[in-house]
DNA sequence: CTGATTCCTCAGCAAGTTCACAGGTTCGGT
DNA sequence: ACCGAACCTGTGAACTTGCTGAGGAATCAG
Protein backbone atom coordinates (compact mmCIF):
# COMPACT_ATOMS: atom_id res chain seq x y z
CA UNK A 1 0.00 0.00 0.00
CA UNK A 2 1.98 3.15 -1.16
CA UNK A 3 -0.13 5.93 -1.88
CA UNK A 4 0.29 9.90 -2.61
CA UNK A 5 -1.68 13.36 -2.24
CA UNK A 6 -0.53 16.43 -3.44
CA UNK A 7 -2.35 19.60 -1.64
CA UNK A 8 0.37 21.22 -0.56
CA UNK A 9 1.65 23.85 -2.81
CA UNK A 10 4.77 24.14 -1.08
CA UNK A 11 5.61 20.34 -0.79
CA UNK A 12 8.81 19.17 -0.76
CA UNK A 13 10.50 16.70 -3.67
CA UNK A 14 13.18 14.86 -4.89
CA UNK A 15 15.78 16.03 -7.39
CA UNK A 16 14.19 14.52 -10.30
CA UNK A 17 10.28 16.09 -9.29
CA UNK A 18 9.12 12.75 -7.75
CA UNK A 19 7.58 13.64 -4.09
CA UNK A 20 9.69 12.27 -1.12
CA UNK A 21 9.25 9.03 -0.03
CA UNK A 22 9.12 7.94 3.62
CA UNK A 23 8.40 4.80 5.73
CA UNK A 24 6.75 5.09 8.90
CA UNK A 25 7.46 2.14 11.07
CA UNK A 26 5.52 1.75 14.25
CA UNK A 27 3.77 -1.39 15.46
CA UNK A 28 0.34 0.69 17.21
CA UNK A 29 -1.95 0.91 14.03
CA UNK A 30 -3.71 4.38 14.96
CA UNK A 31 -0.24 5.94 15.39
CA UNK A 32 1.39 4.75 12.01
CA UNK A 33 -2.41 5.32 10.71
CA UNK A 34 -2.25 8.68 11.96
CA UNK A 35 1.76 9.71 10.96
CA UNK A 36 0.90 8.21 7.66
CA UNK A 37 -1.90 10.54 6.86
CA UNK A 38 0.32 13.70 8.50
CA UNK A 39 3.08 12.93 5.69
CA UNK A 40 0.85 11.67 3.29
CA UNK A 41 -0.80 15.30 3.52
CA UNK A 42 2.51 16.52 3.15
CA UNK A 43 2.10 15.41 -0.16
CA UNK A 44 4.77 12.44 0.29
CA UNK A 45 4.78 8.90 -0.78
CA UNK A 46 4.04 7.16 2.52
CA UNK A 47 4.58 3.13 3.52
CA UNK A 48 4.05 1.92 6.45
CA UNK A 49 5.14 -1.23 8.49
CA UNK A 50 4.43 -2.74 11.84
CA UNK A 51 7.01 -4.67 12.58
CA UNK A 52 11.01 -4.76 11.87
CA UNK A 53 11.27 -7.25 9.51
CA UNK A 54 8.51 -5.57 7.27
CA UNK A 55 9.99 -2.53 7.65
CA UNK A 56 13.73 -3.78 6.71
CA UNK A 57 11.80 -5.63 3.93
CA UNK A 58 9.67 -2.10 2.81
CA UNK A 59 12.73 -0.43 2.91
CA UNK A 60 14.24 -2.68 0.31
CA UNK A 61 11.70 -1.73 -1.94
CA UNK A 62 10.74 1.87 -1.12
CA UNK A 63 13.92 3.11 -0.79
CA UNK A 64 12.57 6.35 1.27
CA UNK A 65 14.31 9.07 1.43
CA UNK A 66 13.67 9.40 5.29
CA UNK A 67 12.33 6.82 7.80
CA UNK A 68 10.33 7.32 11.11
CA UNK A 69 10.97 4.59 13.28
CA UNK A 70 9.65 3.27 16.84
CA UNK A 71 12.44 2.03 19.32
CA UNK A 72 9.94 -0.05 20.84
CA UNK A 73 9.11 -2.73 18.42
CA UNK A 74 8.09 -6.43 19.49
CA UNK A 75 10.46 -8.38 17.20
CA UNK A 76 13.69 -5.60 16.56
CA UNK A 77 14.82 -3.20 18.33
CA UNK A 78 15.40 0.14 16.95
CA UNK A 79 18.89 -0.63 16.64
CA UNK A 80 18.80 -3.74 15.04
CA UNK A 81 16.29 -2.02 12.54
CA UNK A 82 18.29 0.92 12.10
CA UNK A 83 22.08 -1.29 11.50
CA UNK A 84 20.09 -3.58 8.45
CA UNK A 85 18.48 -1.08 6.66
CA UNK A 86 21.86 1.19 6.76
CA UNK A 87 23.00 -1.90 5.28
CA UNK A 88 21.41 -1.07 2.20
CA UNK A 89 20.64 2.27 2.69
CA UNK A 90 23.79 4.13 4.70
CA UNK A 91 22.71 7.63 4.37
CA UNK A 92 18.79 7.74 4.58
CA UNK A 93 18.13 9.88 7.47
CA UNK A 94 15.85 8.84 10.28
CA UNK A 95 13.77 10.33 13.03
CA UNK A 96 13.02 8.16 15.87
CA UNK A 97 10.25 7.58 18.31
CA UNK A 98 10.62 7.11 21.67
CA UNK A 99 8.65 6.63 24.59
CA UNK A 100 9.40 10.36 27.15
CA UNK A 101 9.74 7.54 30.34
CA UNK A 102 11.76 5.15 28.91
CA UNK A 103 14.81 3.92 30.77
CA UNK A 104 17.11 6.28 28.74
CA UNK A 105 15.92 3.86 25.79
CA UNK A 106 19.57 4.30 24.71
CA UNK A 107 19.14 6.56 22.39
CA UNK A 108 22.21 7.44 22.69
CA UNK A 109 24.88 7.50 19.57
CA UNK A 110 21.63 8.16 17.52
CA UNK A 111 21.39 11.78 17.07
CA UNK A 112 25.50 11.48 16.20
CA UNK A 113 25.30 11.26 12.45
CA UNK A 114 22.72 13.81 12.32
CA UNK A 115 19.19 11.66 13.12
CA UNK A 116 16.99 12.96 14.92
CA UNK A 117 14.45 11.64 17.46
CA UNK A 118 10.97 13.01 19.11
CA UNK A 119 9.28 11.47 22.49
CA UNK A 120 5.79 10.37 22.72
CA UNK A 121 3.48 11.77 22.78
CA UNK A 122 4.27 14.00 20.33
CA UNK A 123 2.45 16.48 18.18
CA UNK A 124 2.32 15.98 14.19
CA UNK A 125 3.61 19.73 13.17
CA UNK A 126 7.10 18.93 15.82
CA UNK A 127 7.64 15.76 13.65
CA UNK A 128 6.92 16.93 10.46
CA UNK A 129 9.30 19.63 11.08
CA UNK A 130 11.94 17.70 11.90
CA UNK A 131 11.67 15.75 9.30
CA UNK A 132 11.78 18.27 6.83
CA UNK A 133 15.25 19.55 8.90
CA UNK A 134 16.80 16.53 7.98
CA UNK A 135 15.89 16.35 4.57
CA UNK A 136 17.03 19.25 4.12
CA UNK A 137 20.23 18.63 5.82
CA UNK A 138 20.83 15.67 3.77
CA UNK A 139 20.34 17.27 0.38
CA UNK A 140 17.71 14.30 -0.09
CA UNK A 141 15.50 17.14 -1.57
CA UNK A 142 15.95 19.41 -4.60
CA UNK A 143 15.07 22.70 -3.83
CA UNK A 144 18.11 24.23 -1.86
CA UNK A 145 15.28 24.68 0.55
CA UNK A 146 16.82 27.43 3.41
CA UNK A 147 15.44 26.97 7.04
CA UNK A 148 13.57 30.24 7.33
CA UNK A 149 9.77 31.13 6.57
CA UNK A 150 9.05 34.47 5.23
CA UNK A 151 5.41 35.67 5.42
CA UNK A 152 4.92 39.79 5.17
CA UNK A 153 7.95 41.09 7.40
CA UNK A 154 7.13 38.37 9.58
CA UNK A 155 10.17 36.06 9.73
CA UNK A 156 11.14 32.42 11.51
CA UNK A 157 14.17 30.52 11.02
CA UNK A 158 13.68 27.14 11.53
CA UNK A 159 17.29 26.44 12.43
CA UNK A 160 18.29 28.83 14.87
CA UNK A 161 14.63 29.35 16.24
CA UNK A 162 14.88 33.09 15.78
CA UNK A 163 11.63 35.09 14.78
CA UNK A 164 11.17 38.87 13.94
CA UNK A 165 8.80 40.86 12.99
CA UNK A 166 10.02 44.07 10.69
CA UNK A 167 13.61 43.18 11.94
CA UNK A 168 12.78 43.49 15.71
CA UNK A 169 13.23 39.88 17.40
CA UNK A 170 10.04 38.37 19.10
CA UNK A 171 10.93 35.91 21.80
CA UNK A 172 8.56 32.72 21.84
CA UNK A 173 8.36 29.63 23.88
CA UNK A 174 8.36 26.64 22.29
CA UNK A 175 4.68 26.11 22.22
CA UNK A 176 3.85 29.41 21.06
CA UNK A 177 7.08 29.02 18.60
CA UNK A 178 5.06 25.96 16.98
CA UNK A 179 1.59 27.12 16.38
CA UNK A 180 3.16 30.32 14.76
CA UNK A 181 5.29 27.77 12.13
CA UNK A 182 1.74 25.84 12.16
CA UNK A 183 0.25 29.44 10.85
CA UNK A 184 3.31 30.27 8.91
CA UNK A 185 3.46 27.19 7.03
CA UNK A 186 -0.29 27.83 5.88
CA UNK A 187 -0.32 31.68 5.23
CA UNK A 188 -3.69 32.90 4.04
CA UNK A 189 -5.47 29.97 4.89
CA UNK A 190 -8.18 29.80 7.24
CA UNK A 191 -7.36 27.19 10.21
CA UNK A 192 -10.12 25.81 12.61
CA UNK A 193 -9.04 25.29 16.25
CA UNK A 194 -9.89 21.60 15.85
CA UNK A 195 -7.26 21.80 13.28
CA UNK A 196 -4.43 23.77 15.04
CA UNK A 197 -5.51 22.03 18.63
CA UNK A 198 -5.18 18.85 16.11
CA UNK A 199 -1.42 19.90 14.75
CA UNK A 200 0.29 21.67 16.79
CA UNK A 201 -0.87 19.75 20.17
CA UNK A 202 0.51 16.57 21.04
CA UNK A 203 -2.19 14.23 20.00
CA UNK A 204 -3.24 12.97 23.47
CA UNK A 205 -3.81 16.63 25.08
CA UNK A 206 -6.85 16.26 26.67
CA UNK A 207 -7.56 19.54 28.06
CA UNK A 208 -9.59 22.35 27.31
CA UNK A 209 -10.08 23.16 23.28
CA UNK A 210 -9.74 27.27 24.46
CA UNK A 211 -6.23 26.77 24.95
CA UNK A 212 -5.57 27.70 21.29
CA UNK A 213 -7.16 31.05 21.96
CA UNK A 214 -5.44 31.42 24.77
CA UNK A 215 -2.03 31.00 22.69
CA UNK A 216 -3.52 33.03 20.09
CA UNK A 217 -4.07 35.34 22.22
CA UNK A 218 -0.24 35.45 23.73
CA UNK A 219 1.15 35.27 19.91
CA UNK A 220 -0.85 38.12 19.60
CA UNK A 221 0.54 40.13 22.03
CA UNK A 222 4.04 39.56 21.08
CA UNK A 223 3.46 39.78 17.12
CA UNK A 224 0.76 42.36 16.56
CA UNK A 225 0.82 44.65 19.85
CA UNK A 226 1.15 47.94 18.18
CA UNK A 227 1.67 46.53 14.36
CA UNK A 228 -1.16 46.19 11.74
CA UNK A 229 -2.42 42.57 12.88
CA UNK A 230 -1.81 39.65 10.79
CA UNK A 231 -3.35 37.13 12.83
CA UNK A 232 -7.37 37.61 11.82
CA UNK A 233 -9.89 35.64 13.63
CA UNK A 234 -13.15 34.53 11.58
CA UNK A 235 -15.90 34.06 13.90
CA UNK A 236 -17.04 30.63 13.64
CA UNK A 237 -14.43 29.35 11.33
CA UNK A 238 -11.02 29.75 12.58
CA UNK A 239 -8.17 32.11 12.07
CA UNK A 240 -5.93 33.00 9.45
CA UNK A 241 -2.28 34.77 9.07
CA UNK A 242 -1.90 37.02 6.02
CA UNK A 243 0.72 39.80 4.99
CA UNK A 244 -0.16 42.96 6.49
CA UNK A 245 -0.35 44.88 3.37
CA UNK B 1 29.31 0.84 -0.42
CA UNK B 2 30.63 4.05 -0.30
CA UNK B 3 28.58 7.11 -0.55
CA UNK B 4 28.09 10.84 0.60
CA UNK B 5 26.23 13.35 1.36
CA UNK B 6 26.84 17.31 1.96
CA UNK B 7 24.94 19.14 4.27
CA UNK B 8 28.01 21.23 6.12
CA UNK B 9 28.33 24.64 4.55
CA UNK B 10 31.62 24.45 5.61
CA UNK B 11 32.92 20.76 4.68
CA UNK B 12 36.12 20.33 3.54
CA UNK B 13 36.93 18.95 0.15
CA UNK B 14 39.79 18.00 -1.99
CA UNK B 15 42.12 19.92 -4.80
CA UNK B 16 39.45 19.57 -7.10
CA UNK B 17 36.10 20.54 -5.35
CA UNK B 18 35.22 16.95 -4.79
CA UNK B 19 34.56 15.22 -1.01
CA UNK B 20 36.92 14.30 1.40
CA UNK B 21 37.80 9.96 1.46
CA UNK B 22 37.87 8.72 4.35
CA UNK B 23 38.62 4.55 5.19
CA UNK B 24 37.42 3.23 8.42
CA UNK B 25 38.59 0.25 10.15
CA UNK B 26 37.72 -1.14 13.10
CA UNK B 27 36.32 -4.92 13.75
CA UNK B 28 33.38 -3.84 15.81
CA UNK B 29 30.05 -3.53 13.29
CA UNK B 30 28.74 -0.47 15.83
CA UNK B 31 31.68 1.74 16.47
CA UNK B 32 32.45 1.20 12.70
CA UNK B 33 29.27 2.79 11.75
CA UNK B 34 29.16 4.93 14.50
CA UNK B 35 32.23 6.68 12.79
CA UNK B 36 31.07 6.17 9.54
CA UNK B 37 28.25 7.88 9.98
CA UNK B 38 29.49 10.74 11.97
CA UNK B 39 32.04 10.88 9.12
CA UNK B 40 29.44 11.34 6.43
CA UNK B 41 27.43 13.80 8.30
CA UNK B 42 30.70 16.15 7.57
CA UNK B 43 29.83 15.49 4.11
CA UNK B 44 32.76 12.95 3.58
CA UNK B 45 32.67 9.70 1.15
CA UNK B 46 33.31 7.11 3.87
CA UNK B 47 34.22 3.30 3.36
CA UNK B 48 34.67 1.02 5.87
CA UNK B 49 36.40 -2.63 6.41
CA UNK B 50 36.43 -4.91 9.70
CA UNK B 51 39.27 -6.75 9.16
CA UNK B 52 42.87 -5.61 8.47
CA UNK B 53 43.11 -7.53 4.61
CA UNK B 54 39.90 -5.68 3.93
CA UNK B 55 41.02 -2.39 5.05
CA UNK B 56 44.43 -3.09 2.53
CA UNK B 57 41.92 -3.99 -0.38
CA UNK B 58 39.26 -1.06 0.49
CA UNK B 59 42.54 1.78 0.39
CA UNK B 60 44.06 0.13 -3.10
CA UNK B 61 40.31 0.67 -4.17
CA UNK B 62 39.11 3.95 -2.54
CA UNK B 63 42.53 5.63 -2.47
CA UNK B 64 41.62 7.30 0.33
CA UNK B 65 42.61 11.04 1.99
CA UNK B 66 43.16 9.73 5.53
CA UNK B 67 42.56 6.69 7.67
CA UNK B 68 40.94 5.39 10.62
CA UNK B 69 42.39 2.24 11.98
CA UNK B 70 41.88 0.62 15.17
CA UNK B 71 45.39 -0.89 15.96
CA UNK B 72 43.38 -4.04 17.54
CA UNK B 73 42.44 -6.29 14.97
CA UNK B 74 41.33 -9.85 14.86
CA UNK B 75 43.73 -10.78 11.66
CA UNK B 76 46.42 -8.05 11.15
CA UNK B 77 48.47 -5.97 13.52
CA UNK B 78 47.89 -2.03 13.25
CA UNK B 79 51.54 -2.09 11.60
CA UNK B 80 50.92 -4.60 9.34
CA UNK B 81 48.34 -2.54 8.51
CA UNK B 82 50.27 0.21 8.48
CA UNK B 83 52.98 -1.48 6.50
CA UNK B 84 50.56 -2.54 3.53
CA UNK B 85 48.52 0.33 3.09
CA UNK B 86 51.76 2.62 2.97
CA UNK B 87 53.46 0.27 0.15
CA UNK B 88 50.75 1.91 -2.04
CA UNK B 89 50.12 5.23 -0.28
CA UNK B 90 52.96 6.16 1.64
CA UNK B 91 51.53 9.91 2.67
CA UNK B 92 48.07 9.08 3.63
CA UNK B 93 47.80 10.28 7.18
CA UNK B 94 45.99 7.86 9.70
CA UNK B 95 44.47 8.33 13.06
CA UNK B 96 44.74 5.29 15.68
CA UNK B 97 42.48 4.45 17.81
CA UNK B 98 43.78 2.33 21.00
CA UNK B 99 42.63 1.18 23.85
CA UNK B 100 43.22 3.40 27.04
CA UNK B 101 45.80 1.55 28.47
CA UNK B 102 47.58 0.28 25.52
CA UNK B 103 51.29 0.38 25.82
CA UNK B 104 52.59 3.72 25.11
CA UNK B 105 55.70 3.66 23.60
CA UNK B 106 54.14 0.96 20.90
CA UNK B 107 51.77 4.07 19.65
CA UNK B 108 54.78 6.52 19.55
CA UNK B 109 56.05 3.93 17.39
CA UNK B 110 53.27 4.33 15.01
CA UNK B 111 52.74 7.94 15.05
CA UNK B 112 56.45 9.02 14.37
CA UNK B 113 55.22 9.91 10.71
CA UNK B 114 52.91 12.47 11.71
CA UNK B 115 49.82 10.81 11.83
CA UNK B 116 48.13 10.56 15.38
CA UNK B 117 46.13 8.99 18.08
CA UNK B 118 43.15 9.24 20.29
CA UNK B 119 42.43 6.73 23.15
CA UNK B 120 39.05 4.69 23.40
CA UNK B 121 36.48 5.53 24.02
CA UNK B 122 36.51 8.73 22.07
CA UNK B 123 33.97 11.67 21.51
CA UNK B 124 33.18 12.36 17.76
CA UNK B 125 33.78 15.82 18.03
CA UNK B 126 37.42 14.88 18.71
CA UNK B 127 38.09 11.98 16.47
CA UNK B 128 36.36 14.50 13.69
CA UNK B 129 38.69 17.76 14.71
CA UNK B 130 41.75 15.67 14.65
CA UNK B 131 41.06 14.00 11.11
CA UNK B 132 40.47 17.66 9.97
CA UNK B 133 44.15 18.81 11.60
CA UNK B 134 45.66 15.59 9.81
CA UNK B 135 44.38 16.67 6.56
CA UNK B 136 45.11 20.20 6.96
CA UNK B 137 48.53 19.59 8.15
CA UNK B 138 49.34 17.02 5.00
CA UNK B 139 47.59 19.87 2.57
CA UNK B 140 45.05 16.86 1.50
CA UNK B 141 42.38 19.30 1.16
CA UNK B 142 41.80 22.27 -0.69
CA UNK B 143 40.60 24.78 1.33
CA UNK B 144 43.67 26.84 2.67
CA UNK B 145 41.81 26.38 5.91
CA UNK B 146 43.00 27.89 8.77
CA UNK B 147 42.63 26.34 12.37
CA UNK B 148 40.55 29.34 13.84
CA UNK B 149 37.37 29.33 14.19
CA UNK B 150 35.64 32.92 15.03
CA UNK B 151 31.86 33.72 15.97
CA UNK B 152 31.65 37.49 16.78
CA UNK B 153 34.41 38.38 18.74
CA UNK B 154 35.42 35.34 19.90
CA UNK B 155 38.44 32.88 18.82
CA UNK B 156 39.69 29.19 18.89
CA UNK B 157 42.58 27.97 17.54
CA UNK B 158 42.21 24.79 17.54
CA UNK B 159 46.22 24.37 16.91
CA UNK B 160 47.17 25.93 19.71
CA UNK B 161 44.16 25.33 21.87
CA UNK B 162 44.02 29.23 22.59
CA UNK B 163 40.78 30.70 23.34
CA UNK B 164 39.55 34.48 23.49
CA UNK B 165 36.86 37.35 23.89
CA UNK B 166 37.75 40.30 22.46
CA UNK B 167 40.89 39.80 22.31
CA UNK B 168 41.28 38.68 25.89
CA UNK B 169 42.51 35.37 27.19
CA UNK B 170 40.45 32.69 28.10
CA UNK B 171 41.29 29.27 29.79
CA UNK B 172 39.49 26.54 29.15
CA UNK B 173 39.62 22.83 30.16
CA UNK B 174 39.29 19.76 27.85
CA UNK B 175 35.55 19.40 28.00
CA UNK B 176 34.70 22.77 28.33
CA UNK B 177 37.20 23.37 25.21
CA UNK B 178 35.74 20.47 23.10
CA UNK B 179 31.89 22.20 24.19
CA UNK B 180 33.08 25.35 22.66
CA UNK B 181 34.09 24.08 19.37
CA UNK B 182 31.12 22.39 19.14
CA UNK B 183 29.35 25.32 19.11
CA UNK B 184 31.74 27.32 17.34
CA UNK B 185 31.23 24.86 14.43
CA UNK B 186 27.41 25.62 14.68
CA UNK B 187 26.50 28.84 15.28
CA UNK B 188 23.24 29.87 15.06
CA UNK B 189 22.04 27.02 15.56
CA UNK B 190 20.10 25.51 18.18
CA UNK B 191 22.01 22.19 19.58
CA UNK B 192 20.18 20.13 21.78
CA UNK B 193 21.29 18.55 24.90
CA UNK B 194 20.92 15.07 23.36
CA UNK B 195 22.88 16.30 20.45
CA UNK B 196 25.65 17.61 22.63
CA UNK B 197 25.95 14.67 25.02
CA UNK B 198 26.47 12.62 21.99
CA UNK B 199 29.14 14.73 19.78
CA UNK B 200 30.68 15.92 22.77
CA UNK B 201 30.87 13.09 25.49
CA UNK B 202 32.39 9.85 24.90
CA UNK B 203 30.18 7.19 23.29
CA UNK B 204 29.69 5.42 26.39
CA UNK B 205 28.94 8.04 28.76
CA UNK B 206 26.25 6.45 30.58
CA UNK B 207 26.18 9.49 33.10
CA UNK B 208 23.12 12.17 33.67
CA UNK B 209 21.83 14.43 30.45
CA UNK B 210 22.41 17.67 33.10
CA UNK B 211 25.99 16.98 32.91
CA UNK B 212 25.63 19.72 29.62
CA UNK B 213 24.15 22.06 31.75
CA UNK B 214 26.38 22.12 34.12
CA UNK B 215 29.38 22.39 31.43
CA UNK B 216 27.11 25.06 29.75
CA UNK B 217 27.14 26.92 32.95
CA UNK B 218 30.65 26.68 33.54
CA UNK B 219 31.79 27.90 29.44
CA UNK B 220 29.14 30.84 30.55
CA UNK B 221 31.20 31.76 33.17
CA UNK B 222 34.28 32.02 31.88
CA UNK B 223 33.05 33.59 28.08
CA UNK B 224 29.75 35.24 28.52
CA UNK B 225 30.68 36.59 32.73
CA UNK B 226 30.59 40.79 32.47
CA UNK B 227 29.88 40.94 28.53
CA UNK B 228 27.12 40.60 26.20
CA UNK B 229 25.79 36.54 26.33
CA UNK B 230 26.94 34.76 23.43
CA UNK B 231 25.09 30.90 24.81
CA UNK B 232 21.63 31.48 25.11
CA UNK B 233 19.24 28.98 26.60
CA UNK B 234 16.03 28.07 24.65
CA UNK B 235 14.17 26.03 27.04
CA UNK B 236 12.82 23.08 25.98
CA UNK B 237 14.90 22.81 22.79
CA UNK B 238 18.34 23.06 23.69
CA UNK B 239 21.54 25.88 23.06
CA UNK B 240 22.67 28.67 20.78
CA UNK B 241 25.85 30.23 20.54
CA UNK B 242 25.37 33.86 18.47
CA UNK B 243 27.71 36.41 17.37
CA UNK B 244 26.86 39.12 20.44
CA UNK B 245 25.81 42.06 17.97
C1' DC C 1 53.11 10.00 47.27
C1' DT C 2 50.89 14.36 47.62
C1' DG C 3 48.45 18.27 46.25
C1' DA C 4 46.05 20.52 42.53
C1' DT C 5 43.07 20.25 38.88
C1' DT C 6 39.32 18.42 36.52
C1' DC C 7 35.23 15.72 35.97
C1' DC C 8 30.97 14.50 37.54
C1' DT C 9 26.77 13.49 40.85
C1' DC C 10 23.42 15.23 43.62
C1' DA C 11 20.02 18.10 45.31
C1' DG C 12 17.72 22.30 46.24
C1' DC C 13 16.37 26.59 44.41
C1' DA C 14 14.85 29.78 40.76
C1' DA C 15 12.53 30.74 36.88
C1' DG C 16 9.82 29.79 32.97
C1' DT C 17 5.89 27.53 30.91
C1' DT C 18 1.55 25.45 30.43
C1' DC C 19 -3.05 25.34 31.40
C1' DA C 20 -7.81 25.81 33.81
C1' DC C 21 -10.99 28.90 35.10
C1' DA C 22 -13.94 32.68 34.92
C1' DG C 23 -15.46 37.22 34.04
C1' DG C 24 -15.45 40.52 30.38
C1' DT C 25 -15.94 41.83 25.53
C1' DT C 26 -17.26 41.60 20.78
C1' DC C 27 -20.05 40.02 17.10
C1' DG C 28 -23.98 38.61 14.32
C1' DG C 29 -28.66 37.80 13.95
C1' DT C 30 -33.18 39.12 14.89
C1' DA D 1 -31.23 47.36 20.56
C1' DC D 2 -31.05 42.99 22.57
C1' DC D 3 -29.45 38.28 23.27
C1' DG D 4 -26.69 34.41 23.09
C1' DA D 5 -22.66 32.47 21.25
C1' DA D 6 -18.08 32.96 20.35
C1' DC D 7 -14.01 34.83 21.60
C1' DC D 8 -10.48 37.29 24.52
C1' DT D 9 -7.56 37.68 28.41
C1' DG D 10 -6.18 38.38 33.61
C1' DT D 11 -5.05 35.54 37.39
C1' DG D 12 -2.83 32.11 39.63
C1' DA D 13 -1.78 27.16 40.54
C1' DA D 14 0.75 23.10 39.09
C1' DC D 15 4.30 21.63 36.82
C1' DT D 16 8.61 21.39 34.14
C1' DT D 17 13.05 22.77 33.14
C1' DG D 18 17.37 24.79 33.94
C1' DC D 19 21.01 26.73 37.09
C1' DT D 20 24.49 26.29 40.38
C1' DG D 21 26.83 25.34 45.01
C1' DA D 22 28.91 21.64 47.53
C1' DG D 23 31.55 17.85 47.63
C1' DG D 24 33.47 13.14 46.17
C1' DA D 25 36.13 10.49 42.81
C1' DA D 26 39.43 10.33 39.35
C1' DT D 27 43.31 12.01 37.09
C1' DC D 28 47.54 14.44 36.50
C1' DA D 29 51.93 16.82 37.62
C1' DG D 30 55.72 17.23 40.36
Amino acid sequence: MTTTISHRPDALSRADGSPVRALVVDDEPTLAELLSTALRYEGWQVDHALTGHAAVRAAKTLDPDVIVLDVMLPDLSGIDVLRRVRATHPNVPVLFLTAKDAVEDRIAGLTAGGDDYVTKPFSLEEVVARLRALLRRTGAVSSREEAVLVVGDLRMDEDSHEVSRDGEDIRLTATEFELLRYFMRNPKRVLSKAQILDRVWQYDFGGQANIVELYVSYLRRKIDKGRTPMLHTLRGVGYVLKPSV
